[in-house]
Parts: C-alpha cells; structure tokens; sequence
DNA sequence: ATTGCGCCCTA
DNA sequence: GTAGGGCGCAATG
C-alpha cells in the first residue's frame, strides 16, 4: 500500500482567482456563481485522482475564518489596506463551502489563525507522519513549506511547484524564503518590509548573508548608501515582517488527520448539490436519472480546460499532420499562429507553425529548427519539410469554410503570403479586442490573456534570453518550443471564443467587419512593399549636419566659458542659470531647470545669442540622428526599401501608429527637415503621389456638432480660419487668422481656457472670453460637448460615427485633473477616430478601385494620418490621382453620409517631398 | 542592460 | 488642450 496522501486545499486563494479567471456566470437562481463552478470542476478532477499515483487519499479544504488574527496583535496595519471583495463573489464563500460538504470533505476553519497557518500545521503533522503532502494553492506564503514530500499544485495553471521553482522564482530555496519576503514586503496585505528592496535585492541580500538578522547586523558594511540607510532605519519593520510572514505550525490540529479520509465521488449529497445549482454537465458526469426540466442557466457553458503545457504535441511525422488538419476540418475553426527568427516579417524565416482546435489541444510544426550550439557532430531534429507541411496546409488556410484565428494576423499573414499561401477567412483576436476594448488596456497577447483568461504566457525571453545572450527561435529545442508556441495558438483560440460573442452584443460588429479586420492584409501588402530611400543622399546629409554640430558644438562652449554636455538638459541648465547666471530659470518637478523650445526662445528675444545657436545644435542634432544616421540603417538590405510596421491596436482612437522606423513623424515644417522627406523617393521610372485630406477634422467636426455656418463655408470652399477670424474678430489678418486657427485646434482637442491662454499669450479670462464667443457663434459646439460628456459618464465610452468604441476610465479617477484629461480626450476622440475609420475605409477599398480602373499596379505604400501615398509609373499618374481621390472623397459612403464634403488634394512628384 | 525623463518630430 | 514614436542622458539594476 502506498504512502498517505494528503492534499491540502487553500479555499480562500482558489475563490480569488477563479473569480477573476471565469466569466461572471450565474446559477439557476440567478445568483453569481461562477467561481464556484471552477471550483466544484477543479475538486471533481482532484478527487477523481484518487487512484493514481500522485492522487489524494486525504483531502480537505481551508479557509479564512475571520478577517483578524494573531497577526493583528502584532501590527494593527496587517491587511489594512484590503479592499472589500467584489459585490458578486461575497455571495459565492457560503456556496463554495456547501460544495465542500457535498464532496463529504471536511472544511476546516479557526478563528484567529489565517487558512496559511492551519495549512501549514496539517502539513507538518501529515509530514511527521510520513504522508505525503500536496497544497493546492498559488500562494507565494505557502511556498515556504515546500520540502521533501511536500509540493504544490497550481490548479489554474496545472503546475507542480516544487523547491527548484521556489529558487527559480525567488532565488532562495523555501527555507529562506520568508526572509526574502520580509525583506521585500507585500503592499497587498500591508507587510512593510524595507523601502527600496524589491524581490531582486532581497533575494540578493538573503543569498549573501543567510537570513534577516545576518542582512540587519551586516548593515553597516553594505556599499550602496541608500540601501544601508534604510536597512538601519527600518531595521523594526524589517523583523516585524520577518514574524508577519512567519506561518504558524505548532497548533493542535481541529480534525484529526485520519478524518480527512477520501472516499471517492459520493454520489449523495453531491447530487442535490449539482442540481440545486443547476450544474447539469457534472451531473451528467455523476450518471443515474437526469432532472427533467433543463433551468434556463448559463453555467453550463463549458469552462475551459487548464493549461498543460506537456499535452502539446510535436508535429514531425505525415501521420500527425494529417491528424491535425482533420481536426481543425471537423472543429470548422482553427487558431493559427507562425514563429519566426526574427521581428522583421519582410525579412524573417518561417520557423515553425503552431495550431490550435480546440482549449487545451495545440500543436506545433517545427519547419526550420537548428541546434542551439555549433556542434558540428550532432544533427538538427527530425522536421518535416517545409514545403511539405505548407503543401499541406495550403487548402486548409485556403479554405471558405474553416475561420482561421490569429493573434495580429498582419504578420502571419506576410510570413504565409511570402509562401504563396493566401490565409482566408479569418479572425483576429488583436483586433476583436481593439474593437471592443479600446482603453481599457494593451491588446497583446500577454495582456489578453492576463485580462480574460488570468494566465501569464510563457515569456519569449524565458525561451530565448535576452539581451546578447539571445537567441532565435530557431535554436530553441523541440520540447520548449512546442510549449511556448503552442500555448500561444491555444491562447489565441480561447480569446476568440471569450471575444467573438461580444462582438454583435457590445455593437463593435461594424468597425471590425467593415474597417479593421479587412485593413489587415491591405496594411501587410504596404509593409511588404516599403519605401524607396535614396541612401547616398541621407548620407550626404548625415555629414552636413554633423559638421554644422560640431561647428555651433564650438561656439556654444566658447560662449558657456567651457565644454559641457549640449544634449543634457541637466547640464545646459546648469550652464545658463547657473555658470551665465541668466534670469528666470524655472525648475521642473525633478530639480532640472527647463530648457525646453519656448524657454529657449524667451531667452533668445532677450539677447541672449547661445540660446539660439542650443535651438539650432537641437534641431540639427535631432534631425541627424532620429533621420538620417536611423533611417539609412532601416534600409533592408534585400529591397533596398525601409519597411515600417504599422501599428493596427495601438491608438485609443483608432489611429494607425509607425514604428521601426516611424514613417509617420518624417519632418515637413521646415526647410531643414523637408530635405529629408526629399530623399523618399520613388522607383526609377515611378512617381510619387500624395493624396491628403485637407481640415478633414474640422470637417468632421463641422459635420458631427451640426454647425451650419461651418458647414456652408466647407461647401463653398471657403478658408476656414478666416471665417472664424471674421465671427470672432471682425476683422481678417494674419494675427487674426492665427489666432482663429489655434481656436479651432482648441476645440478639437478638448478646449480649456487655460490651455488656450497658454497657446496664444493671453489670459484666463480672455481666452474664456474667446471660447465663450465661439460657442455663441457656432452654437452646435456647445451642444456637441456637452451630448459626448453625457455618452461618457452614462457608458464609460464614446463613439465614432462608424461605431468605434474609445473606453476613457480616467472619468471614474479621484482626481480632477484626470477627470478633466478623460472629458478632452472624449470630445477630440470621436472626431479623431471617425477620421481614421474614413481613411481606413479610403485603404480598405483602394486596390479593388485601382484595379477595377487598370491600374492594379499602382502600390499604397504609407498612411500618415491624413494622407496616404503611392507609387505608380509615371505614365499611369494622373489617372491613379483621379481614381485616389474619388475613393478618399466618398470613403464615408454609404454607411454615413456627411453635410459636409471631403477634400481631397493630391500631388505628384519624384519624391516625397516634391509630391506635397 | 533596462527604465524614466526631457525634449522634439508628425497629424 | 488631442493622438502617436524615438532619441540621448542619467540613474537604476
């Protein structure tokens, strides 16, 4: 007979998590249960274990009995800070101690000691005993009583935690681990440790010198001052933590050990349990006569499986393959996901391809896997040929019927186009997220599953290092590299079933059908097509500007009586308010006086030249090397093209974003900086067009505040900004003209009289006084203001005209100067998004239109907000620019339809700066 | 080697 | 007052 094993449940952490795992289901009574569902399935599968090896023969289940304990007497503040538990789980403690007794396990409680402590008694008596001991807990506290014969069960994410784990995380094996936590403190139950140690420096600590008592009376001799400092001064709370974290084993036992015996599945009274909750599939599982009746309940939605990372299968035999795409034709959906050796998806190999059919069954294909070493003996793994599986693959990615998932399918879709494979249709959980959730968080993978499914991915960095010790995918072994991209296919597929039904019910429905999910492959073929960049060009700029730095690098010294470090706001501070001893410096909330582009400025009206020359090293110096020196070293080497990514869940508004390099923020303002947009050019033979919308938010804003005046003058053409001059001032010139002109941007941003008085020189008063006849003026204003803060503060949202959702939580903040950043965001983030919904419609249909006019060719190749640009031979120009507009004009049609229309200028020239 | 800050480029 | 990305510096680990 096999050793007793005693499983140890922490009711109270399990209740916590599977709250936040879950979604907020409710029982047949309409009360919240959802947590309580995770928990019965996860005591059915534990007790079900009962005859295997590792499996229980002991159980029971522990909680908190009550909020104070011994704990309390030592620190008033222990777990003062708690916040009270969600209104929907206070009613779920009873039910999930009435799941307990219905398994016929004992729940044990007992006032004044914490579930921690009671565990860790049991444990030690069941140890004593020669038992085995398993808690089935996440609960770092706990894991100090990891030990031989005592391990962990991480149910969540079906996880043995073991010593090895302790020091991986903690870097302390468990019997120093409570001087690691000490040390570090816990802010949620309030355990202050010491300030300005972190889990890092207290693992360090604690490695270095035992124990808390060695780290205190080692004090005196630790280097980093700061760090001595506060060991000395927080010498009490440090032993105070050592006892907080300390967990209690020496009291006697509420039930004897023996009591705790596992009898199996009872079918009564688990039975009338299931039934009264309405848990029809464990009833079904527990066999014998069904109810009658099915209640009306959501809980038997299935809740998915946990995640096992050693369940994923490795793909390198025909058979498999087969296997699999048999499964994804039958499951009609398949998640999909591709691993790469590197970000660049223009330039990166295939490596291997990861599939998902359902929660929990996930595989990966490795196409391209090398060994980690240069060992030149040893052979790389077993693979199927890649040509093979995409030969394979092809009709299942290809096929009308079976949905493929993705996780920002923009770059699988580059990496399988490049393969000849044109995946469709498909979903993207990136996007479904965006559509539905802007603003309340990022939308990778790692935070969406966090969010919905409270599992934290396996990191890329814990596959492949970081820094200079990592390494491409391609070199990681089989087994990990099957854990880590088959959970992300896994991943993918369980946010798609959590994401898609939200979709018509939250009303997202018609931005993600008829703007974002169609933009992915449109933005993909722009990003495989990148720009031309005439190198030699950048170069020569490069060398003109360094020369001029150098050059004013001199004068500025000369003039500071010194040599300093220009590009230090610290130092140049110093320099001028300090060395110069120049009036007026302002210091910043970190000590630096500011020396920013209006400081500067001030101080050149002033007379002081080194200001102007600091402004010209600036600009000259930000040129060089945020343009010319990046932007030569971004050229592929393959195109001979810069290829940026364009960000598609980045923006709360809608927007798209650039990044690496960003083609969105090349210079134009000044002659300086246009010379670099003159070295985009286009392809011998080719030109460049560049269609933009002109005052397309204005417009927008025109259209959505319903003001007659502005919309008339659009319809006329008519120069805007001498309109608004004209109904505020009176009079039209160039200051007036100004001035209006910063209005407006005002009003799109969010107006506030203080803002605006700090844009045009004047006072509070005045600019209220200016905002208070705008609105007099073009009342609609007024109205459109107060209708969107009115959306806000009922729905948390606002909306574009096509439906976009931007999510502002800051409106619920404490404070008031948040709450005031969320009311500006919500009035500029409709007309914002509305125009990026606009354009991307204008992209969405642009190849269809181009090539239904012959002009199939012609390449999209940026988007920058409000203008996009082409490549097209030089011949087919003027026809592509009347094609371009007509799309860009009617791209609100038909699903909105504007009072206002929308102009639409485009130019043509060799290059990007001769085409504005 | 990463992180926050100040500054500055775009629409 | 809106929305982005990226550089160098200086302080962290």
């Amino acid at each position: 007979m096999a050793a007793n094993h005693l499983y140890l449940v922490d009711g109270s952490g399990y209740i916590f998590r599977a709250y936040h795992r879950l979604p907020p289901l409710t029982n047949r009574h309409g009360v919240p249960a959802g947590a309580v569902y995770g928990f019965t399935t996860m005591m059915w599968k534990l007790v079900d274990e009962l005859h295997r090896a590792e499996g229980p023969t002991h159980m029971a289940v522990i909680f908190d009995a009550s909020s104070k304990t011994f704990r309390n007497d030592m620190y008033d503040q222990y777990k003062a800070h708690r916040p009270p538990p969600p209104e929907d789980l206070v009613p779920q403690f009873p039910l999930i101690r009435d799941a307990t007794r219905a398994f016929s396990i004992p729940c044990i409680e007992e006032v004044g000691l914490e579930a921690d402590d009671i565990i860790a008694c049991y444990a030690k008596a069941a140890l004593a005993a020669g038992w085995k001991v398993t808690i089935v807990s996440s609960d770092k506290d706990l894991m100090q009583l990891i030990e031989p014969g005592l391990d962990m069960l991480d149910t969540m994410n079906n996880r043995r935690l073991g010593p090895e784990h302790v020091i991986e995380k903690f870097g302390v094996p468990p019997e120093q681990l409570g001087d690691v936590l000490a040390l570090m403190g816990d802010s949620v139950d309030n355990v202050p440790g010491v300030p300005g140690i972190g889990p890092k420096t207290a693992s360090e600590l604690v490695r270095t010198y035992g124990d808390v008592e060695a780290v205190l009376a080692a004090a005196e001799q630790i280097k980093k001052p700061k760090l001595r400092q506060s060991l000395i001064d927080h010498a009490d709370n440090a032993r105070l933590s050592r006892e907080l974290v300390r967990l209690v084993c020496d009291r006697p036992l509420p039930e004897p050990l023996d009591d705790l015996a596992l009898k199996g599945l009872p079918p009564e009274p688990l039975r009338a349990f299931l039934e009264d909750m309405g848990f029809r599939s464990l009833l079904a599982k527990l066999g014998g006569p069904q109810p009658a009746a099915a209640p009306a309940a959501s809980i038997d939605e299935e809740v998915d499986p946990p995640f096992v990372h050693k369940d994923y299968e490795t793909v390198v035999d025909e058979a498999a393959l087969d296997r699999w795409i048999a499964a994804a034709y039958a499951a009609t959906q398949i998640a999909v996901d591709t691993e790469t050796d590197g970000i660049d998806c223009v330039r990166a190999k295939l490596v291997g391809i990861s599939l998902a059919t359902a929660p929990g069954k996930a595989c990966y294909i490795p196409l391209g896997h090398g060994l980690a070493g240069d060992d030149l003996l040893a052979e790389p793994p077993t693979q199927l040929p890649a040509e093979l599986v995409l030969a394979k693959l092809k009709p299942l990615l290809e096929d009308p019927s079976i949905l493929k998932i993705g996780q920002n399918l923009k770059y699988d879709l580059i990496m399988f186009r490049r393969h000849g494979v044109d995946v469709t249709p498909y979903d993207d959980t990136m996007l479904l997220s965006y559509d539905l959730d802007a603003g309340l968080g990022g939308h990778g993978m790692d935070d969406l599953a966090k969010r919905h499914l409270d599992h934290a991915c396996i990191e890329f960095k814990t596959v492949c290092g970081t820094g200079k010790t990592q390494i491409s995918f391609d070199k990681v072994a089989l087994p990990q590299a099957t854990e880590y991209a088959a959970e992300d296919a896994d991943v993918t597929l369980r946010l798609w079933r959590r994401l898609k039904p939200r979709l018509a019910r939250e009303k997202a429905t018609r931005v993600y059908e008829l703007v974002d999910r169609p933009l992915v492959p449109v933005i993909a073929e722009m990003e495989r097509a990148g720009i031309l960049v005439d190198r030699a060009e950048l170069a020569r700029l490069s060398a003109e500007f360094g020369g001029e730095i150098q050059r004013l690098e001199g004068v500025i010294h000369e003039a500071a009586g010194g040599p300093f470090t220009i590009g230090s706001p610290k130092q140049l501070g110093e320099v001028l308010f300090e060395r110069l001893g120049l009036k007026g410096g302002r210091k910043g909330k970190s000590g630096v006086y500011s020396t920013d582009v209006n400081e500067m400025e001030r101080l050149a009206g002033e007379g002081v030249a080194v200001a102007r020359l600091v402004l010209e090293w600036r600009q000259l110096s930000k040129l060089k090397a945020t343009y010319t020196d990046a932007l030569q070293a971004q050229i592929n080497p393959e195109t001979g093209r810069v290829h940026t990514s364009f960000g598609l869940a980045t923006a709360q508004t809608g927007r798209l974003s650039s990044t690496d390099p960003n083609l969105q923020n090349i210079p134009i303002r000044t002659e300086t900086g246009r010379r670099i947009r003159d070295a985009f050019v286009a392809a011998p033979g080719n030109v460049l067009l560049s269609a933009d919308y002109s005052q397309i938010e204005l417009r927008l804003a025109a259209h959505m505040a319903d003001v007659p005046a502005l919309q008339q003058a659009f319809a006329r053409g008519d120069d805007i900004h001498n309109l608004t001059a004209q109904e505020l001032f009176g009079e039209v010139n160039r200051d007036t003209r100004g001035r209006a002109k910063t209005i407006n941007f005002a009003i799109l941003y969010g107006i506030s009289s203080w803002g605006l008085a700090g844009r045009l020189g004047v006072d509070r008063g005045e600019a209220q006084a200016m905002i208070d006849r705008y609105f007099e003026r073009f009342p609609g204003i007024n109205r459109y203001i107060a209708d969107t803060l009115a959306e806000l503060r009922e729905h948390g949202y606002v909306t574009t005209l096509f439906g976009r959702k931007t999510h502002l939580p800051g409106i619920k903040a404490k404070t008031v100067g948040e709450r005031q950043a969320a009311e500006r965001q919500a009035i500029n983030a409709p007309i914002q998004g509305t125009s990026a919904d606009i354009i991307k419609r204008a992209m969405v249909r642009m190849g269809p239109a181009l090539a239904a006019a012959g002009l199939g060719h012609v390449r999209m190749l940026l988007q920058v907000h409000d203008e996009l640009v082409f490549e097209a031979p030089e011949a087919d120009a003027p026809a592509a620019a009347e094609v371009i507009r007509e799309t860009m004009a009617r791209a609100a049609e038909p699903a909105v339809t504007l009072s206002v229309p929308l102009g639409v200028e485009v130019g043509i020239g060799k290059s990007w700066g001769a085409a504005h």
